[in-house]
DNA sequence: TAGATTGTTAATCGATTAACAATC
DNA sequence: TAGATTGTTAATCGATTAACAATC
């Protein structure tokens, strides 16, 4: 075990670990070692085996990892041993594809509020949750201990939106506006931006 | 100008600045500095001139860069000087979500197909484009001459579209699976993982 | 014990940043 | 010319991988 800071690299490979493992979990597999692992997500065995050990030894020497011990602790360092509460700010097609990916998401988190600042569509139904206008956020967060926001509204009121919820107290926050968003420091943002990884990709065509 | 290979993380920025760019040639800005650049979107100046100066001495000393003619740069560089048609499998919510974002594509990239497995969908209109059946995936992407995949489909059946894309001669998926797909070493996957992201920023919420 | 696989170190590789001469 | 900003090198920083002793 390493007392090191975490790099962020490892940080964001853990949820990949962690839903390979659930997967095993599920088929009552026990043990896995860092070569299959590696194998099953293209990663290299020392980066499992350097990932893991630098929160504690979970592993056995000539047995490898168990599962339901290595899903446990992976929950753990990533906070999801607890529920996490979810908005989403943005109703619209995006908006509400993503709020039926709760179950996705397992008992770990939940989208538990949905704004937007349509007047046509607050009052409606999402599931089991009613669309409320964007100046219910700071209150809503309060009242139902939001830690997370996802944002889905379009470019122009991405920075608006991201300030009320830094009002709010959130400190984390998925911003699929493909905009840059301005933020203390505090505040982790990450950026589902798949029009770039869109224009990415034509980089690796070939040239026509 | 070097001729080194071009990195990984250069490449991921470059729809970035690109699009960054764009904003500013709307708004008539003719010429921007690696300083305003890094400011906007939160990168090192040094990185944003060493990216650029990868493929051309675009900037001009004492003055900056061209707006128009960076643009016009970058947009060659990532293949997006010509049109490149682009397929969806899974016209489930999200799917249909992403079918809209097709004007955030610009005119360099635009979904000309779609295909589901389900019996029901088959033949209900997006927009303009009538949801196929995934045996026709070879098929059209032939005729329609498509160069890059979109998965969304549910992640059992990820690997199989997969399969389907590689033998289409697809070189460039982009998969919303949340499923590490295994493809021929010249087929380059990009990953839309949001439940991943989620769960990364997790970690960095305080502890309960 | 023999075989397997971890945890960890050292080596390598790659990416970022600071600094500054070149030059518009 | 003076001021500004690039292009590029060198230094730094960080992440990946190979190798192997430790040990189950």
């Amino acid at each position: 075990m390493k007392n090191n800071a975490i790099s962020e690299a490892t940080i964001k490979r853990l949820p990949i670990y962690l839903r390979y493992l659930n997967r095993l979990k599920i088929s009552s597999v026990e043990k896995v070692s860092s070569r299959e692992i590696g194998e099953n997500l293209n990663f290299n065995p020392s980066q499992v085996r350097k990932d893991l050990s630098f929160f504690g030894d979970f592993g056995k020497r000539g047995y490898g990892y168990d599962v339901v011990i290595l899903v446990r602790r992976i929950e753990e360092i990533l906070n999801l041993d607890h529920h996490i509460p979810v908005c989403l700010v943005g109703a619209g097609k995006l908006g509400q594809a993503l709020s039926n990916y709760n179950h996705y998401l397992e008992e770990h988190m939940k989208i538990e509020a949905i704004f937007d600042q349509n007047p046509k569509k607050i009052g409606e139904m999402i599931d089991d949750l009613t669309i409320q206008p964007d100046d219910e956020i700071i209150e809503t967060i309060h009242n139902k201990k939001i830690k997370v926001g996802i944002i889905c509204v379009p470019e122009d009121n991405a920075q608006h939106v991201t300030n009320l919820l830094v009002k709010a107290g959130i400190k984390a926050i998925l911003n699929f506006a493909p905009i840059i968003v301005k933020t203390p420091e505090d505040v982790k943002v990450n950026y589902a931006d798949f029009t770039s990884e869109l224009h990415t990709l034509a980089y690796f065509l070939d040239k026509p």
